[in-house]
RNA sequence: GGCGCUAUCGUCUAGGGGUUAGGACGUGAGAUUCUCAAUCUUAAAACACGGGUUCGAUUCCCGUUAGCGCUACCA
């Protein structure tokens, strides 16, 4: 089983969408298996069937495969149970229940593991009087040692019993990763349970504990990469390790990600999973980057990592050992920063869903309006921090109401000035001159003239012709702009012209 | 209560027994542009606290405090 080769394995549980959080410790498995040469394994942890969704798996599956993070090993598709990509599978832990079984059996036959009686309200009074008097809560033991005529009428009575493993007396080590080398005292950690209450006619299922365990052994795994809120459970689990006499591997648990709160983030904190960020319009390889910068730092003035610059310098030891605050702005400047570099097409593709209703469906547009949607997104692309602001941005190229544009109180404060009613008098007069479309070359030609003509320009100039046009004071600048405009216009798409959008603001 | 983890600008971090404690995001100011964005320049901004060790500690050690996790027959 082991041959030195690395294996490491992203083991989520499919009872949500795929959190930036997990994301980021299924990045640390990718990263770490590149950089290695090793291989990255898929295991769903679907043991708590209660809670398990097969929806959220296809989900999961499909977040991690968008983040470009690709396993070596893994579960068919939800529904097909067949052993998947691999040797080692099942990949499901739904599928092992019975590899579990047989292990549980295996310890209690060695006596390595005992059957416990205890029911659960007597745990838990034992557990409070242990808080009263201020000591570790630490399971007694009380069924270590039951002679073999009690378990034998417990049993015949039906009583239900769970299994727990027997600790011994050595201090539990493991070696971490990020934080060096880890010990816990024998007497703080209760006789692990490895199997649930069951009896001979409702057998117990078996507990997680035990099948990470179980499955990281038999499966090969030999660097346990995962969050530190599994720090306390690793003692147990080398207990595991140690009972079937197996290697023990490396473990690496990584520092939690925080709201800006200092509390873990969660939904409350804003958007937090995998799919709502990629709806949002945030590219992969921002969030790939953003993650696998927090926590970790190369030399801590280089920011901007490719994947590949990512695997190179890839260390475990460098990542800290303290929480980090996730922080949204700057995954917005990451995120500007790719979007600023992708192909016009891929960023023309991915806005596309935006405009539900303002374009016909994708695959029914024709060749000029997929170019023209190119090109109008070209000039907004700066503007953004994530795609889908781009709607809001670019609603006013496919309408335009003059009189919602005169009524903004922003708008009207500018327009009530004495040259901006020159200015559009001005534009008023040569559009009514002017009997054509208005192309670029005459409009700029005619602010060229209202330019001498009134004195006017900067600001004062522009202003009032961009509302005109735009009903915004902000955006492209307007000699891109009306380009697009007039194409958009001849497209049939209902984009109003220039002509058009004056007419109506300057009644012509 | 017990056990464990953590502690450098607001945030992510670099650094390390003597440094002007560096970078990035964000924030302020300025330049440029018709506006916004972008870009460029620039400014403010940090070693949690208390004891040691030392000629010297932000750095090493010990405590304190604070935060977080675990303390399940959840994962």
């Amino acid at each position: 089983m082991d041959n030195g080769k690395v294996r490491v394995r992203f083991a989520p549980s499919p009872t949500g969408l795929l959190h930036v959080g997990s994301a980021r410790t299924a990045l640390c498995n990718w990263l770490f298996a590149q950089r290695q040469g090793g291989d990255f394994i898929l295991r769903i942890e679907d043991t708590d069937t209660e809670r398990s969704v097969p929806r959220y798996e296809k989900q999961l599956i499909e977040d991690l495969r968008w983040l470009g993070l690709e396993w070596d090993e893994g579960p068919n598709e939800p529904g097909n149970r067949a052993p998947g990509k691999g040797e080692y599978g099942p990949y499901r832990q739904s599928d092992r229940l019975a590899t579990y079984v047989q292990y549980a059996a295996k310890l209690l036959q060695e006596g390595k593991a005992y059957r416990c009686f205890c029911t659960i309200e007597e745990l838990e009074a034992e557990r409070k009087a242990l808080m009263e008097r201020h000591m570790p809560q630490v399971y007694s033991g009380r069924c270590r040692n039951l002679a073999s005529k009690v378990i034998k009428r417990n049993l015949g009575a039906g009583l239900p019993y769970s299994i727990r493993l027997k600790i011994g007396e050595q201090p539990l080590r493991f070696q971490d990763m990020v934080r060096g080398s880890v010990e816990f005292q024998a007497d703080a950690v209760s006789d692990p349970i490895l199997v649930r209450s069951g009896n001979d006619t409702n057998p117990g299922t078996p507990v997680y504990n035990f099948v990470v365990t179980v499955d990281d052994a038999l499966m090969g795994i030999s660097h346990v990469i995962r969050g530190d809120d599994h720090i306390s459970n690793t003692p147990k689990q080398v207990a595991i390790y140690e009972a079937f006499g197996w290697q023990v591997p490396l473990f690496a648990h990584l520092s939690p990600l925080l709201g800006a709160d200092r509390e873990r983030l969660s939904k409350r904190h804003g958007a937090t999973s995998i799919a709502t960020f990629r709806e949002m319009g945030y590219l992969p390889e921002a969030l790939v980057n953003y993650l696998a910068l927090l926590g970790s730092n190369k030399d801590g003035k280089t920011e901007i990592f490719t994947a590949q610059e990512l695997v190179q310098q890839f260390a475990l030891e460098r990542i800290t050992s303290s929480p980090a605050v996730f922080d949204f702005d700057k995954l917005d400047s990451l995120n500007r920063h790719y979007v600023k570099s992708a192909s016009p097409i891929r960023l023309a593709a991915m806005a596309w869903e935006y405009f539900g209703g303002l374009l016909p469906e994708k695959e029914d547009a024709s060749d000029p309006v997929l170019v023209w949607f190119v090109h109008l997104i070209g000039l907004f692309v700066p503007n953004v921090d994530h795609l889908d602001q781009l709607t809001a941005k670019a609603l006013f190229v496919f309408g335009f109401d003059a009189e919602v544009a005169r009524g903004r109180p922003e708008n009207a404060a500018v327009l009530a000035v004495d040259s901006a009613r020159v200015v559009l008098t001005e534009l008023a007069d040569r559009m009514r001159a002017h009997s054509l479309p208005v192309t670029p070359e005459v409009f700029k030609q005619w602010v060229e003239e209202i330019k001498s003509a009134t004195g006017l320009d900067g600001q004062e100039l522009h202003h009032p012709m961009r509302i005109a046009i735009t009903g915004t004071q902000t955006g492209p600048e307007l000699d891109q702009l009306i380009p697009v405009i007039e194409q958009g216009s001849a497209l049939g798409l209902g984009v109003p012209s220039v002509r058009q959008r004056l007419e109506r603001f300057v009644g012509v």
